[in-house]
RNA sequence: GGCCCCUUCGUCUAAUCGGUGAGGACACCAGCCUUUCAAGCUGGCAGCAGGGGUUCAAAUCCCCUAGGGGUCACCA
């Protein structure tokens, strides 16, 4: 036990995106790199937003790529409860306390009128600010008030000297406290703040260290300001540089994929997806670009994450998924793979099939046959229809040069002959029966495997042609040139 | 607009206290391999935002400018 203890905190608003992930990541990493805990806090202060089918994906994105939680839902803790909206007593005791010593006030100004406040300060080139007009109010008037109008609470805040934010990657960061105004920290509706509740949660949760992203460092001295009111002792802080989208600017759904669940629909591999977050604002230090989760632990350290926001690119990622996908274990590919093969329109019928064991030790020949021309699970099931199905279309380029030749009629004939004969019906024996056909010819092997190729896959490039004539068998293998003989050719 | 952060190849990044031919990876291009396509291997293209200082010496330290991002919400 370290006493170290970090949080992800995301709010239920949305699917977990990779911005979302990378920050839970950077925390996981310190905290398991440094025998911690890793708390999962739901901030779900947003009624409006907040909804229990986000949670739900949210909580499936994280156990799909094994990034486990200490205490928090599920798992329960003894800091909770973890979900901020059953916290408002707490919230609300705090913020009574501030009340009562005089940090903070209740204001009866309403959104309109703060509004037209805000346009008329912008108007004058002024920033946007609360002019703090509820401050002076009587205790007689606030009772009135308090009868029937909507109210908010508002923290006192300092309007000389500096708030002083100690960064562990950006260093110290100094504020003007005049900047500040008095903002908000109990809703209308009696519901907490984001910098409010945050603040409460992470002093109760005894958070050691708050690593989140760079968006919140501007609101990082607000937060140290309602803790000093409140009497809190101050986590260390770590803002991570954010993640951008290719044209530079916050990542969102126009960007494409962009949520831990497409990317899964995909066929991108866990693995792969972390892999590539750890490398975006980090760098073991050296040239190391593939590396376990294990390995990245043990490397991971603050300091050296980078400073500045780094733009996501697919291209990389995918590249890294191709690499997982051809060096992970056969059956462990076999087993990621089979949903996608289950829930495809072109080749869900042909695998039920099968009994499952049985078409798991197909399956498990044709993507060791297919795995390294591609690069998501999902373009694995692109790459195999011709395994399963008779029915395939031909490539028509091909068609055009490889059937339309004079002699192609010729070629597969003989291909079927030499097919008919070989034996046994194995991927060696193929080869060198077509390689003396080539030779009685006087062609290239090219000139004989390529039409072969086209006749039994429709296809013009793929795995090892013999392989994959082995794997049809000869009754298959040969029908289908004996279709494509027919279909395309004359003589 | 105020405040804050950031700036090395197109992209992700490396370069212990200032001394490097500024390194690696993706992408791209070429070659090799080969029955095709991949994979693999080899090679290539490409960068210190700009300007001033400090110093024998600056990507590295300081200042300015420019650019990008964030924040200033009864969103988190």
């Amino acid at each position: 036990m370290t006493g170290i203890r970090v949080r992800f905190a995301p709010s239920p608003t949305g699917e977990l995106h990779v911005g979302g992930v990378r920050t839970a990541l950077f925390n996981w990493f310190f905290t398991r790199n440094h025998g911690g805990k890793m708390i999962l806090r739901i901030d779900d202060t947003d009624r409006q937003r907040s909804s229990p089918e986000y949670l739900e994906s949210i909580l499936t994105s994280l156990k799909w790529l094994e990034l486990d939680w200490d205490e928090g839902p599920e798992v329960g803790g003894k800091y909770g409860p973890y979900f901020q909206s059953e916290r408002l007593n707490i919230y609300n005791d705090e913020a009574q306390k501030l009340i009562d010593s005089k940090k903070a006030y209740y204001c009866f100004c309403t959104p309109e009128e703060l509004q037209a406040e805000r346009e008329i300060n912008l108007r004058k080139g002024q920033p946007p600010r609360y002019s703090g007009k509820c401050r002076q109010l009587s205790p007689q008037e606030i009772k009135d008030k308090k009868a029937h109008k909507n109210f908010v609470i508002r923290l006192l805040s300092p309007e000389t000297g500096q708030t002083v934010v100690e960064d562990i990657i950006r260093g110290t960061v100094v504020f003007e406290n005049n900047i500040f105004d008095d903002f908000i920290i109990i809703k209308s509706d009696g519901l907490p703040t984001y910098n409010f509740a945050s603040v409460v949660d992470d002093f109760y949760m005894k958070i050691s260290h708050v690593i989140r992203a760079e968006e919140h460092l501007s609101n990082t001295p607000r937060q140290q300001i309602i803790a000093e009111q409140l009497g809190y002792k101050l986590p260390s802080y770590a803002h991570v540089p954010m993640i951008l989208a290719p044209d530079h600017s916050k990542l969102s759904k126009r960007h494409g994929a962009t949520s831990v669940q497409e990317y899964k629909e995909m066929g991108v591999l866990p693995e792969a997806l972390i892999n590539y977050l750890a490398l975006l604002g980090w760098s073991p230090g050296d040239d190391r670009e593939l590396m376990s989760i294990n390995e990245m632990t043990d490397l991971f350290s603050l300091d050296k994450v980078s400073k500045n926001p780094a733009i996501y690119d697919l291209k990389k990622l995918i590249w890294l998924n191709g690499n997982y996908l051809r060096t992970m274990k056969l059956d462990v590919i076999v087993q990621k793979a089979l949903p996608f093969f289950k829930n495809s329109d072109e080749l869900s019928d042909v695998v039920h099939s099968y009994r499952e064991d049985d078409f798991k030790k197909i399956l498990e020949k044709v993507i060791d046959l297919v795995r390294d021309r591609v690069k998501t699970l999902r373009e694995l099931v692109e790459a195999s229809g011709y395994f399963f199905r008779d029915d395939f279309t031909y490539d028509e380029k091909g068609v055009k040069k490889h059937f339309s030749k004079k002699n192609a009629g010729e070629i597969l004939a003989k291909v079927y002959r030499t097919l008919k004969d070989v034996e046994p019906y194995q991927p060696e024996q193929i080869k060198n029966a077509l390689g003396e056909l080539s030779q009685t010819l006087n062609l290239s092997m090219g000139r004989i495997n390529l039409p072969t190729r086209l006749a039994v896959t429709g296809r013009t490039m793929g795995p090892d042609l013999f392989e994959v004539i082995t794997f049809l068998g000869r009754e298959k293998t040969l029908e289908r040139i004996k279709k494509a003989k027919e279909l395309f050719t004359s003589s």
